[in-house]
This record gives structure tokens, sequence and C-alpha cells, in this order.
RNA sequence: GCCGGUGUGAUGGAAUUGGUAGACGUAGUGGACUCAAAAUCCACCGCUGGCGACAGCGUGCCGGUUCGAGUCCGGCCACCGGCACCA
């Protein structure tokens, strides 16, 4: 009989689905596992090689979990809305709604075609209403609570998306999307105040089960610092507040810089004697993309504000105000005390302007450059500081300021405000409207969801508005408040808007009532496991950690955490070890794959293909190697021997320790190990031919790894019931070990050769058996023992002299 | 510049966390089967020397700790990822 793999696989799959082997049950008796993948962007490229990775990882782990009793939870979704299906609707002039729905269809099939257990019927789709209307409602609730606010501010624009860019979706000056320009643009955006959960963002990491970069390039993008908040007098009267992580260099203070946006520029315009020359300069500044400000960031430039000084609070001296770009407007209080002694970059301004240089703290050479360290440096010039470490005059100063009511002590964020809205058509709409008499008003719960218009042009307005900006009739409105004249927003919500509560919707999907019910969450929060890309670390899952603890404290959901662990998977590289991209041609469409070999070969192959956290390049001579091993499983079960008992004396040790391996590697994601055992117990097979026992064995444990394959064979052998709801095998640990071990024997440690002695023998016995071996005792001919060393089970390492 | 990570045969990668380096797969070589090829099965497969038993070397480089180091420590080098004038 013949390894049929596209029948036997499309036959398998009906009957997984009409039996709906792959059903969670809310309210089961039996423990719950959630087991989760990040949901696909449906794209118009259909899969790609790199989604079965995650996707067969934790199909694997989930069908392990069912077959050791869980009432598993692994669902799908689609995270359809966003700017590539928009701009392919503009290109094409079909709705993006159509293109979506194409799309979904598409990538459902192949998704089914790999054999994933997903619940079917707990599909979400993030552009359909009645999913959306509860990602409204999160906006609403989050309004409600000041979370959500309008503001005028400078935002990064996408030069060719058209649209505003949180600060997560602008890499290196460029769009992360389309790697456009980004320059920056004054626009009113809705925001969200993610900044205000920073602290608990960053401390409730410490109970997670995170991969460690992960809660690490999380914490480091919260940026976190410590110090104080100081003010200084000037001679127009106003003070200029600073954030210094450094109140211990106060006395070296030798001059303040603000960013070219900062207020007090303006309001000082009257008493400024160079007003065009700092003009010229904010105008300058103004028009630099952020790309082009990293890139001249080497040499420092600015402008003195001539006409007015500040005051050094502990000197008394009146020192030099400049403004300079390298102060961001966006930190801190968008000015700085200057300490050149001490800091690279007011080093760097100093010396270009030829500002003083005060030595604060002992222990450099600041003639050469700023003595950074606060570990070995002693306070000098510094007045009441002087003989102090830099700790303690941290703690002094600041006290001190405090009791004066100069400054007090201070926490910093680099983690900025959610920028929320978008000039674009396929998202959800914003539910607000505003009203020329109440200002902004959010509409009532009971006009949710507010749908999204049909509209003839998808594209953004010359101005940069909105195409929903052009929906005279859908924009016009009354105030829910007043009654009043009203227009509605047209902005619509970011991609990250959906995705960012998805996995609380799959626990009750089909709620119309409220976004799920309270015994769904509490009966599968938090989530057990969930898989995802690197990318998303600080975009998906930091913001959807904020809005899960939004939703926690509203009392919404029953854990203060979305996600008790969260692990991460390497890419997969074309077969030249290169990214895979069209251009380069070197991309594998997983359709092709499973046509030639099957989707257990290619599920099995991507599993092995080696460390799951590693990128590892495509190799087709190693997906036959794969196919070569369910061809081998294939041809024993025709070749295996009677024998309903137990296992074969021959195989039982191997057995035993193939179920460990292959259980312990499935929950450390060491895939590839485990694959390598099942590989390893049928060339064992191979050389002596396994029982019945054996083989049933066998098929439950390639079962989460080839579903199909093993399905079919189950049948054949005539085992009751389905390989996939089978139970997963028992090992003893007492028959996964030898009577006799084979020890290394070791001569000033290195190994000489090797003896077999009796398992957990003592000391003595093992020291006896290798001294009596042949080779050990020629080299031991004329010598003195001196020392030996005994490892149970291992090893005997003699000492000669 | 700062923060993470990686470096092992021709090759993808293993190695119980300080104890027999190279599991498993790929490629390669030899053999069986075949008229032949493919497929399949069996064997070999780190480097150097030797007919050989065997000896020496070997986990990016240099040093150290240890009876013993791929694994730990110090100092380099290379590559990958993240952040980047964050005061």
């Amino acid at each position: 009989m013949k390894y049929e793999f596209g029948r036997i696989e499309k036959k398998w799959q009906e009957i997984w689905e009409q039996k709906k082997v792959y059903a969670a049950v809310t309210g089961s008796d039996r423990p719950k596992f959630y087991g989760l993948i990040e949901f696909p962007y449906p794209s118009g490229e259909g899969l790609h090689v790199g989604h079965p990775r995650p996707y067969t990882a934790m199909d694997i782990v989930t069908r392990y979990k069912r077959m050791q009793g869980y009432n598993v939870l692994f669902p799908i979704g689609f995270d359809a809305f966003g700017l590539p299906t928009e701009n392919y609707a503009i290109k094409n002039k079909i709705h993006p709604a159509v293109v979506t729905k194409r799309n979904i269809a598409r990538f459902t099939d192949q998704l089914k075609m790999l054999g994933y257990g997903f619940d079917w019927d707990r599909v979400v789709d993030t552009t359909q209403p009645e999913y959306y209307h509860w990602t409204q409602w999160i906006f609403l609730k989050l309004y409600e609570k000041g979370l959500a606010y309008k503001a005028t501010m400078p935002v990064n624009w996408c030069t060719s998306c058209k649209c505003v860019l949180a600060n997560e979706e602008v890499v290196n000056g460029v769009c992360e999307r389309c790697h456009s320009e980004v320059v920056r643009k004054e626009k009113s955006q809705w925001m969200l105040k993610i900044t205000e959960y920073a602290q608990r963002l960053i401390d409730d990491l410490d109970g997670l089960d995170y991969i460690e970069r992960v809660k690490i390039q999380q914490k480091n993008w919260i940026g976190r610092s410590v110090g104080a908040e100081i003010d200084f007098d000037t001679t127009a009267g106003d003070k200029i507040k600073v954030f210094t992580t450094r109140p211990d260099t106060l006395f070296g203070a030798t001059y303040m810089v603000m960013s070219p946006e900062h207020a007090l520029v303006a309001a000082w315009a009257d008493r400024l004697e160079n007003l065009d020359e700092i003009r010229a300069y904010q105008e300058a500044a103004a028009r630099k993309s952020d790309f082009e400000r990293t890139e001249l960031a080497k040499d420092k430039t600015g402008v003195e504000l001539k006409g007015v000084r500040a005051v050094n609070p502990v000197t008394g001296e009146e020192i030099p105000i400049f403004i300079s770009d390298y102060v961001l407007a966006t930190y801190g209080t968008g000015a700085i005390m200057a300490v050149p002694g001490h800091d690279t970059r007011d080093w760097e301004f100093a010396r270009a302007f030829g500002l003083p240089i005060v030595e604060v703290v002992a222990g450099g050479d600041i003639e050469k450059e700023a003595f950074t360290d606060c570990e070995t440096g002693t306070m000098v010039n510094s007045g009441f500081l002087d003989g102090m470490s830099v700790e303690t005059a941290k703690k002094t100063i600041t006290q001190w300021l405090t009791e004066k009511g100069i400054g007090t002590e201070k926490v910093n964020y680099k983690l900025r405000d959610w920028v929320f809205s978008r000039q674009r058509y396929w998202g959800e709409p914003i539910p607000m409207v505003y009203c020329d008499k109440c200002g902004w008003v959010p509409l009532p719960e009971s006009e949710l969801p507010l749908l999204l218009p049909e509209v003839e042009n998808y594209e953004t307005t010359d101005n940069g508005e909105s195409p929903l900006d052009r929906m005279t009739d859908w924009v016009e409105t009354t105030c829910p408040h007043c009654g009043g004249h009203a227009r509605r927003e047209t902005d619509t919500m970011p991609q990250w808007a959906g995705s960012s509560w998805y996995f609380l919707r799959y626990m009750d999907p089909h709620n119309d009532k409220e976004l799920a019910s309270k015994e769904a969450l509490e009966y599968w929060s938090p989530v057990d496991w969930y898989n995802g890309g690197m990318e998303h670390t600080t975009l998906h899952l930091l913001y959807s950690r904020f809005w899960h603890k939004f939703l926690y404290d509203i009392g919404v959901v029953p854990t203060c955490e979305p996600y008790k662990k969260r692990t991460s998977h390497g890419m997969i590289l074309g077969e030249d070890g290169q990214k895979m991209s069209k251009s380069r041609g070197n991309v594998i469409n997983p359709n092709d794959v499973v046509n030639e070999f099957g989707a257990d070969t290619l599920r099995l192959y991507i599993m092995f293909i080696g460390d799951f956290e590693k990128a590892a390049p495509w190799s087709t001579n190693a997906v036959k190697g794969c196919k070569r091993f369910l061809d081998r499983i294939w041809n024993l079960a025709e070749n295996r021997i009677g024998g309903d008992g137990g296992y074969s004396a021959v195989h039982e040790k191997l057995v035993h320790r193939t179920i460990r391996k292959v259980g312990e590697d499935i929950e450390n994601m060491k895939f590839n190990t485990a694959i390598a055992a099942m590989m390893s117990l049928v060339n064992a097979f191979y050389e002596t031919k396994p029982n019945r026992a054996e083989i049933r064995t066998l098929l439950t444990l390639l079962s989460p790894f080839a579903p199909h394959i093993a399905e079919e064979l189950w049948e054949i052998q005539g085992f009751e019931g389905l390989a996939c709801q089978a139970q997963w095998p028992e090992y003893d640990e007492a028959k996964t070990v030898d009577a006799d071990r084979e020890i290394a024997v070791q001569v000033g440690g290195k190994l000489k050769t090797t003896v077999t002695v009796p398992a957990d023998c003592d000391d003595a016995t093992a020291i006896a058996a290798a001294t009596s071996d042949e080779k050990i005792r020629r080299l031991m001919e004329g010598k003195q023992l001196v020392r030996t060393i005994v490892v149970k089970n291992k090893l005997v390492n003699l000492i000669l002299k």
C-alpha cells in the first residue's frame, strides 16, 4: 500500500471538522489550557512559510495537552483592518471588505490544508461590526476614564501612507511598513495614556514567564529613569524646570539648554536680542525629519538666547541659556541643565561653543572627555557635597532641593502616549462627535457599533484628512448631549486596536451583549501560552498588556496580565540564507511544499529545521529527509509483528525513553530533538521489528507532529477511537535506565577508554573495573596512582605520577 | 555608543548545564537489489600521521580556574537583533 498523503490528509481534515474534535468547552471540569498564536493579517499574497512555524509549534503543544486530558482552547482569527488591503482596494477599485473576505477565505483554506486543530467555531474577524463594536466600546471606556484625549502635537507623519504613526511604528526614522520618510507634523490626534501604566507595565513583568529578551526589550522601551526636577530662576522672572538623573552635579551646571520648541522661547520674544537668529534655528529644526535629525547627531548646533539668563540655584551664578535640537521637546521637561564635565553631549556642546567646563566629580580627565562614571568618583568643587560619593551626593542634594522648595525627586519614562488616530478608511471608526457647544462628546453605548460607512473614494484627502471626511452625510450629525449640530470624528483607529483584545473575544466570540461573558473570561483567563514574533514586543504585546490592565481596573477581566507565558520563534530564511523576499526570488510557497510532500512533511520539517527560537535557512533536501522518515513509518506498519501485550524486551527501554524525551521536548519547545528521538526509535524498529504496542505508542507520539499519517495508520492498525484523541502514553522512569553503564575512563583528564559497570555501582567497583582494563594497566605501569575521581555512572579519572 | 544574542564537521544542528564533543537529518563515499536508473535497504563519514592496533590535534581568537572546559572567569574578534542626543 502506498502512502497517499494527498488523499489521507483531506480525508482526516474532513472527519476532524465533522466530529468537532478541536472544540473548546467553556466551563468543563477538565483543566483548561489556552494556547495562543498571533492571528494573521490576511494579505493578498496568502500564507507564507513563516506562518506555519509558530502555528505548528502551538498546534503540537495544544494537541499534546489535549491528549493529556486538558480542555484546550486553540483559536484562530484575522486581524483584517489595515493599509495593504486599503491600498489594494484603491488600486483595483474594489471595496476593502470584498478584498478582506477573499483573503480570509484563502487563508482559511491554507490553514485547514495544514491540519491545524483550531476551533473553527470561534473565528474572529476584526473588521466585522459584531467585533469592532467592542473595540469601540473599549475606546469609550478609555475616554470615560480620562485615558483617551485629543491633543495637538507634533506627530510622526508618513509621507507615503499619508497617515500618522505611533512612535513604535517609526523605525530608524522611516515608516515601519513602507519604509518611506517620516516627518514631524502638527496634528490634532486622539491619544491613549499608556504612560499612566508605565510603572505597572514594568513591575508586573516580574511575575510572568516571558522569555528574558522580551522582558528586557519592553523595559528598555519603557525606559524608566530616576532623578530630580529642579527649578532654575531666570532674569526674565520665569522659572525653567529641568529633569536630571545627576542632581549631584548641580554645582557643575554652567549653562542651560532648551529644546527649540520650548514654550518659554515664544514667551520671551520681547526680551530676546537675537530673535531672528533664534527663529531661523527653530524653523530649521522643525523642517528636519527624524531621520536627518539622527544623521546629524554628531555635530552639536544651537543658538544662545541673548537677553535672558538663568541662575544656578547652588552657586548663585548667572549662566547662559541656549536652544539646541539635542534637547528633545518630548522627554522630561524639554529643558536641561548642562553639566559639560560629566555628560558627553554637554561636553561636546560646551567645546563647540567655548563654554566653561567645571569638574565636580573627581576621577576622570575632563580635559579629554566628560567623566560620566557614577561608581568611583568623589564630589569636588561642590560646596556642602564635597568629598561625598556620587550616590550619597544624589540623596543629599535631592533632600536639600526638596527642603528649599527648588526641586523634587522625579521618575521619567521614555515611553510616550500612544497616538491612536489614523487618517485612513479601513479601520474602526472612532465613536466620538465634536459639538460646537459641548466639545468632544462620546457616542452613547447604545449607538454602537458605529458602522464604517460606504465611501466611493478611499484615498486620503489632499489636506491629509481621512477619506471619511468627504462623507458629509455621515459626518454631519447631532450632538448626543445637547442635540445641536455636531461632526463625527473622521479618523479611524490604528491596526493595533483590534489586536489589543482579540484573545478575549475568542473566549466567547458570539456574545452580542458584552465583549465576552464573565463566565467565559473567568474560565479561560489568562492565556496560558502565547507564542509570537519578536517584532511585536514593543507594539502589539505592549499595547495589549496596557488594554488588559485597563480592562482589569474597570472590572471587565479577572487577571491583571493577559498572558502567563510568552515565547518567540525565529525566522525562516530562504535557501540562500537570506530573508525571503519576492525580489530575491527565494520565496517558498507552502502550497507547493504540501502538494509535493504533504502537510505532515511540511509540519515535521518546519519543526525539525533547527532551534525554534533561532532563524533557520530552508533546505529542500532536508524536507525530503522528513518525507523519507514518514515513508519509513508507513512501511513499518506493514512490517510489524503481532503481540498486543506490552513492549518487547528489545525495545522497552528505548520506548520509555522516547516517551519521556518527546514529552519534555514539547514542553520546552525543543521540537527538533523530539523529532530526532522519534527517528531514532524508528531506526531501532528497522533493526528489530516492533510489535503492536510499540507501533501504537509511536503513532501516539507522532500524532501531534504529523496528525494525518498517524490517524490513517491508527485506523489501518485497527486501534480504537482517533489517534488525536488517544491518551498520551506514560513512561516508567525505572524502565528508562540500563542495568549496566558504559563509563569513561580518563587518565589525567584525557579519555583513554570506556568500561562497562553495573548502574549505580560504588566507587570502588568503578575504580576496580577501570584499573583492570588492559589498556589502562599498561598506562599505569611504572606510575603511581595519586588520586582518583569518580563521577557516578559517568566516569573514572585516574591521576598518575 | 548602549542593551541583548550567536559563533561546534562539507552542511542544518545535538550535547543530561563542569564529566565519553558531533545525537538526528542533509550532502558525500562504498556495497546490496536492478538490464539500467530512480526508490529502498546496509555500511562508512571531524582533521593529521600510521598498513595497523594506535597516537596527536580539535567547539571564533588569546589567557585563566579545574583532576576535567563547547559549557565557568578575564581580554579580544566577527556576525545578527533591538535602542539610539532619553538629560
